[in-house]
DNA sequence: CACACAAGGTACTCTGGGAT
DNA sequence: ATCCCAGAGTACCTTGTGTG
């Protein structure tokens, strides 16, 4: 039989890794494990504070919501990987992280999830495709509002779809597509600090119309332009 | 009523993982 | 390294909702 590790035992584990969040939730979406570094950016001194309590509790409002809507499907089965997100943390500096959940199975049923979620690292400047891939990230850089294609930005490296694809990952850790998305984010938040609408926020950011910038936004930041908008005239 | 924004439906394109 | 296909993502359009 293999050997079973207990739960404790990995969130000691976890406690040592400064970059990345861990953490076990009970079937109803309530915390039982988290690690560290998920206490800290919750802005939380003890464990206790965490633990028995579900996302809507621990996060701000939208932000809460969207992590319970999240743990809810992954609760019935889903499993959520790599996917690219914003995290907010106490100073409200956003950081740019990996998340994977997946359903918690004990004798094949369902019985919490369990999750982490890791900070995006900086690009490996050494491998030999850097020089190539800086050329596609200034291109990206410079043209964020138009309608970029991946197929084009292979052609500009020299390379095939599908070594761009695996070149970028190994280098900046997520897809042409994902990197692209993530400047245009970042770009709609620093815009989203001044008076424009949403929707021209959303042109400027190179997403077609304000629907597709909407939903792209919530999916990665966890929130509306409108409810960033609202948190941030808060502070 | 006009406007701004959110959200849903559908057709099409793109991505990523498995096979080779 | 390359190819292929299922599923995810996107564009475009429409509808719903809230506000002044």
């Amino acid at each position: 039989m293999d050997p079973v590790l207990p739960a404790l035992e990995v969130q000691a584990l976890f406690d040592v890794l400064a970059d990345t969040v861990f953490f076990i939730k009970d079937r109803e979406g309530r915390y039982t494990h988290c690690n560290h570094t998920l206490m800290r950016r919750l802005g939380r001194k003890r464990r206790d504070d965490v633990i028995g309590r579900s996302a809507t509790e621990v996060f701000p409002p939208p932000l809460g919501a969207t992590y319970h809507s999240q743990d809810r499907r992954v609760l019935r089965g889903e499993t959520i990987s790599d996917q690219l997100e914003v995290h907010l943390y106490p100073n409200r500096r956003p950081g740019w992280c990996l998340t994977l959940k997946r359903p918690l199975l004990v004798h094949g049923r369902i019985s919490g999830l369990i999750g982490v979620s890791r900070d995006l690292g900086r690009p490996d400047s050494r491998h030999a495709a850097y020089g190539q891939l800086e050329k596609v990230m200034a291109h990206m850089q410079a043209h964020l509002d138009r309608n970029l294609r991946i197929p084009a930005l292979a052609e500009l490296a020299g390379v095939s779809v599908a070594q761009l694809e695996r070149q970028f990952r190994h280098v900046f850790q997520v897809t042409p597509q994902q990197h692209l998305i993530k400047l245009r984010i970042e770009l709609a938040m620093r815009l989203l600090h001044g008076e424009d609408s949403i929707a021209s926020i959303g042109q400027q950011c190179g997403f077609s119309d304000q629907s597709a910038f909407a939903r792209q936004f919530k999916a990665t930041v966890g929130m509306t332009p409108r409810e960033y908008r609202n948190l941030k005239s808060c502070l």
